[in-house]
DNA sequence: ATATTTTGGTTTATATTGTAAACTTGTTTA
DNA sequence: TAAACAAGTTTACAATATAAACCAAAATAT
């Protein structure tokens, strides 16, 4: 009846850091700092996590001379996305 | 952008408990376990958190015997439900 | 030129949680 | 009456989230 939630994505941040990269191409780091309100800690840790999941990607380069961490969701990652919110479903719905 | 979750719903088991008892009048102890497939610990100690909330009641009887926990949902946990319900959208559409 | 602040992060430590294992109290069944 | 079961609770441990402290390089101020 309840579906098991991965985990990993049910987590505040890296539902929003998923959410947000699922809506885009790419996001770097500030991008998500600014949008999520997160602390860098706590961003770079979430950062890792997915992707030691191979949910996301992550590239490291600069922009100018300022290092510039970029991130990208995988198929895999856009999977285990689709299948957290159809879970989830299961839970809102079950009151109806 | 992104509301913060209500960390008292935002656990696995909680949840489905808010979203049983969001579907019924009121649900005992053994029910729940049933349908959640949860260990009896780890549901009692949710409960108590529930509780603590004011998110649910519990009500202690026997059934004839046996002991029996019946649990209900409040208005206050009606609606914290259907808060988190809310808030949760703004996460998954958010990659619209 | 050099000291200070800011940017863009990572590492480490701590506090909170979730979860399971062990225990309790009483009841039914063999 | 001993063994197994029902209905939970308590306690202990492992995993998590989060913030605080730290670091290196770049930009800015003095």
């Amino acid at each position: 009846m309840f579906p098991k939630l991965d985990p990993l994505l049910h987590s505040e941040l890296r539902l929003a850091v998923m959410s947000i990269l699922a809506g885009v191409d790419e996001a770097d780091f500030t991008y998500l700092k600014k949008q999520t309100g997160a602390t860098s800690g706590n961003l770079s840790v979430q950062i890792d996590k997915l992707t030691a999941a191979g949910y996301i990607t992550v590239e490291k380069g600069f922009k100018g001379k300022m290092p510039r961490t970029t991130c990208k969701m995988t198929p895999a990652g856009q999977e285990a996305f689709s299948n957290y919110v159809e879970a989830l479903k299961e839970y809102l719905s079950a009151g109806k």
